[in-house]
RNA sequence: CGGGGUGUGGCGCAGUCCGGUAGCGCAUCUGCCUUGGGAGCAGAGGGCCGGAGGUUCAAAUCCUCUCGCCCCGACCA
């Protein structure tokens, strides 16, 4: 492609808008455009390194044994409505009614879609397992879309579903699809980390992200510097100190006039923290529940949302706390309180002599000891696991480490097959619901973070599979007669079978050589002066910064080296 | 949604406090010149200053409302 007829229109500064490394670069090389929040324009150069990444994983997945589909975009609400989520999914769905007043949702994840297609054409177990995937939109009213195509409302999403006759075969489709991510990011020249993870709404048990280390990384890690445990903070269980102590005193009520938060409390008392236990009232679908961890912890209300079975969990109001505990916010503590449901956190049974809200104004308990003073009846794991924790299986240090979400398997198990009543007939003519697994690439989401791991000060450094073009050439001349000689060039470079962006503009060499490093391709190849005069061709390495000089006869041969074609 | 910021040619910004003919750099176009790291000279085009209303002889500037965008927090590939 000549450059003076394709179009990339780069920045030589920084839009005003772009915090992030890719972004800003997705921008300044002329790859997106954005058309207004959360919603970006590819353009050609964009597009084409998009493509690259679409073909990588259509090809893993089809080699996988994956049945590509094409679902509609537009899901009729009846679908969600038979899984019983058009009431969970919440405001990130797009909702729209046609004119006839029926109700859609743009499709901000496929579960129904897939489960109804696969339901409407598979009947028996000789027809399982399947895995249907698709590469399409994915729509989602984000709170706030931010980091340019990190986090968008409309953004391109690989995700797959599997069918399988029983668990066996569930676990065996999950394995694969797990080979085939790290082949997908291997090939996209991303370094993934992967991680246990919670399964959010979708559903399910075991379940694994695939993480990029960045900065700008909206997810913290807890990895394990000794054995294998990585996990996603939401879901990152660790293992507990063994305490040992002994009740020393006596139940008493203590006057705390205007002491009300830990720190506070810390202060008041002059004790560690992790002496005091936190009571925190949520409303858990309408239903107001006490949980207590111990003040040196931050309650993680995903692990308790997971713990409650519940869909909606809000703090609980003032006047719903008032109601709860007879005291304003502040005071709250699991003594004498017995027409909630309260939820204990796993330490709390080790805590001796603890300090407590009294459930009346301006008084704390000290001396709390569980067992005496209250009774356990419901304990689970409701704190945030933090870096130096204990790794729950080798007992060594957690450290901790940002990164973005870029995939993400897990096991879905029967949600939809039974709740959208999809049987099939199995081995002895007895109707069955279908296991189901799922599986998502972020597909924009992967090419930021390729960018985002792979730039420098000057520009982008593109992974030799998904850059754009193989070649950049540069050509710098002062004749027609020149220009054609390069032109030579090019059209060799094209025969041998790279794919190549040659500089033809009528520019000044400073622009181009700086339009090359800022676009980035693997390879740059120059042809000027030193051509004109000795016969040399310059080849530049974008990552290594390694220079070759090479004769004409040796470029293309140069070239299949250095590609490994 | 809460908190903070910001809207002025394609991009980056100044001007706003203190009202008085809309500016700078880059980019674009024409001509000359120049060609190994964002050249030079001469000329040109392009903005109802986010929008609506108000105050005033006069509004980018002051007042009211509104919309967009960005950042920090609660959702997710």
């Amino acid at each position: 492609m000549r450059y003076s007829r394709y179009l990339i229109p780069t920045m030589k500064e920084d839009p005003s808008d772009a915090v992030v490394s890719s972004h800003r670069l997705m921008m300044r090389a002329g790859l997106v455009r954005k058309e207004s929040a959360g919603m970006y324009v590819y353009l050609p150069l964009g597009h084409k390194a998009l493509r690259k990444i679409i073909n990588i994983v259509r090809e893993e997945m089809d080699n996988s044994g994956a049945l590509e589909f094409l679902m509609p975009e537009l899901t009729n609400a009846d679908l969600w409505k038979e899984s019983g989520r058009w009431n969970t999914m919440g405001p990130e769905m797009f909702r729209i009614k046609d004119r006839n007043n029926l109700e859609y949702a743009l499709g901000p994840t496929h579960e129904e879609a897939f489960t109804n297609a696969v339901r409407s054409t598979v009947t028996s177990y000789k027809e399982l397992p399947i895995n249907a995937y698709q590469i399409n939109t994915k729509f989602r009213d984000e709170i706030r879309p931010r980091f340019g195509v990190i986090r968008s409302k409309e953004f391109i999403m690989k995700d797959a579903y599997s069918f399988d006759v029983d668990e066996e075969g569930l676990d065996k489709s999950y394995q694969t699809m797990r080979s085939v991510y790290r082949k997908i990011f291997d090939r996209c020249g991303l370094a993934t980390i992967p991680v246990q993870a919670d399964t959010g709404n979708m559903g399910g048990s075991a379940s694994e992200e695939f993480m990029v280390a960045s900065e700008v990384g909206e997810e913290t890690l807890l990895i394990c510097e000794s054995c294998s445990y990585r996990a996603n903070q939401e879901k990152a269980v660790f293992k507990r100190e063994e305490k040992s102590g002994s009740i020393t005193g006596e139940l008493e009520k203590v006057h705390t006039p205007d002491v009300k938060t830990i720190d506070d409390l810390v202060k008041h008392f002059s004790a560690e923290s992790s002496k005091f236990l936190k009571s925190i009232l949520y409303t858990a679908d309408g239903e107001t529940v006490m949980a207590v961890v111990t003040g040196d912890r931050e309650i993680n209300e995903i692990k308790l949302k997971n713990h409650l079975g519940c869909v909606e969990l809000e703090l609980a109001s003032d006047d719903k706390i008032f109601e709860a505990t007879k005291s304003p916010v502040g005071f709250a503590g699991p003594v004498g309180i017995k027409n909630i449901r309260i939820v204990f956190d796993l330490s709390v049974k080790n805590t001796f002599d603890a300090i407590t809200g009294a459930n009346e104004k301006d008084y704390h308990y000290k001396g709390v000891n569980p067992g005496r003073d209250f009774e356990i009846k419901e304990e689970a794991d409701l704190v945030t696991a933090v870096e130096g924790d204990a790794c729950p299986e080798c007992g060594k240090k957690l450290s901790a480490t940002k990164g973005i979400e870029v995939g993400h398997i897990f096991k879905l198990g029967y949600k939809y097959t039974k709740a959208m009543n999809f049987t099939f007939l199995d081995k002895n003519g007895r109707p069955a619901n279908p296991i189901m697994g799922c599986y998502g690439v972020g597909v924009t989401r992967t090419l930021a973070a390729v960018i985002e791991q792979n730039h420098d000060e000057k520009g982008l450094m593109w992974p030799k599979e998904i850059a754009p073009f193989d070649v950049h050439i540069v050509g710098i001349c002062k004749t027609e007669e020149d220009e054609k000689k390069i032109a030579e060039i090019y059209e060799e470079i094209k025969k041998a079978g790279f794919d190549a962006l040659y500089d033809d503009r009528k520019n000044s060499p400073g622009i181009k050589f700086a339009d090359a490093d800022l676009i980035g391709l693997p390879l740059r190849i120059t042809v000027g002066k030193s051509f004109f005069d000795t016969g040399d061709i310059e080849a530049l390495d974008r990552k290594t910064k390694e220079i070759k000089r090479l004769q004409r006869k040796e470029l293309v041969p140069y070239l299949k080296e250095f590609f490994g074609r």
